[in-house]
DNA sequence: TTCAGTGCAAAAACTTTGCAGGAGG
DNA sequence: CCTCCTGCAAAGTTTTTGCACTGAA
């Protein structure tokens, strides 16, 4: 998704829910499809602090979190107890593998996953609206 | 997995790691296999305080880490910002379906889960030790 | 003009750490 | 007797909240 339409996108999101369009939410959303493919709230602060934006804390955490309920970001959580963002354009059904070594977290896209989710889901009588997959190990460089 | 096997499996955990053997380490044992399916240190903590025992939270957050390492506990983290164990004996490869609106978490075991992540982690170059497989949405009650 | 959104700092929630005293081996 | 472990409290991390001010509609 290029920048302009992400912009486009938001905004209309907003006006749907009547929240206000504010230049502090479009930073954020800027900054946050230069980020890398996972980030967290706080390092996305930071960075935009670095950046000479005056954003708050308080606005970062916040527009972070209009941007997953208007489905531009997804919410991750690896293991550690932070909450990780990253880009859900595109990207239904993929697993994560992270090296417990580096930290690496590498993307996976199969096919199968989704079918898998589904299954299991109707079988449980259980509406499927997401899901997080990692698996936990070791990366090539790190397996010795 | 009874008490005095868990008790025992501990114990030989312990010794063989040269970590002494401690009255507190076996009442953190006693109570997380008393407690629910899912549940935090800290919950734990209090729950052992309410039950008249005197151990600390760090021994408490200190031996749950200790059964994690002899396997006889996992950690799970289900998008909250916290760190949850559960029993993890005859209880590989099982997925948790969590309700968004009661929090309720059901547990499913699928054969295939377990041929996936083998064969995703095979594709990526990749040493699998662990997965966490959640898939979130709404259960039976809450999906009106 | 109005009130949602903002910046800031303080609080909250969960976890880890430092230290002095105590008990396991 | 030597340390590892413990309890306690303090500090650390990440996220949320309260409040007074500001700016979008």
């Amino acid at each position: 998704m290029n920048k302009e339409k992400a912009h486009d996108e938001f905004k209309l999101f907003l006006k749907a829910g009547k929240h206000r369009i504010t230049p502090e939410r479009f930073e954020v959303l800027s900054y946050a499809f230069e980020s890398g493919d996972h980030f967290t709230a706080d390092d996305l602060y930071l960075e935009m602090k670095n950046g000479k934006s005056n954003v708050s804390r308080a606005t970062v955490y916040n527009s972070l979190e209009l941007l997953v309920k208007c489905e531009m970001l997804a919410k991750r959580n690896f293991g550690e107890n932070k909450t990780f963002y990253e880009s859900s354009y595109n990207r239904k059904n993929h697993v994560h593998l992270i090296c417990k070594e580096c930290g690496e977290i590498i993307e996976s896209n199969n096919i199968k996953v989704a079918e898998l989710v589904n299954s299991i889901a109707k079988k449980n009588n259980f509406i499927n609206e997401s899901f997080q997959f990692n698996i936990l190990g070791k990366c090539k460089k790190h397996s010795k």
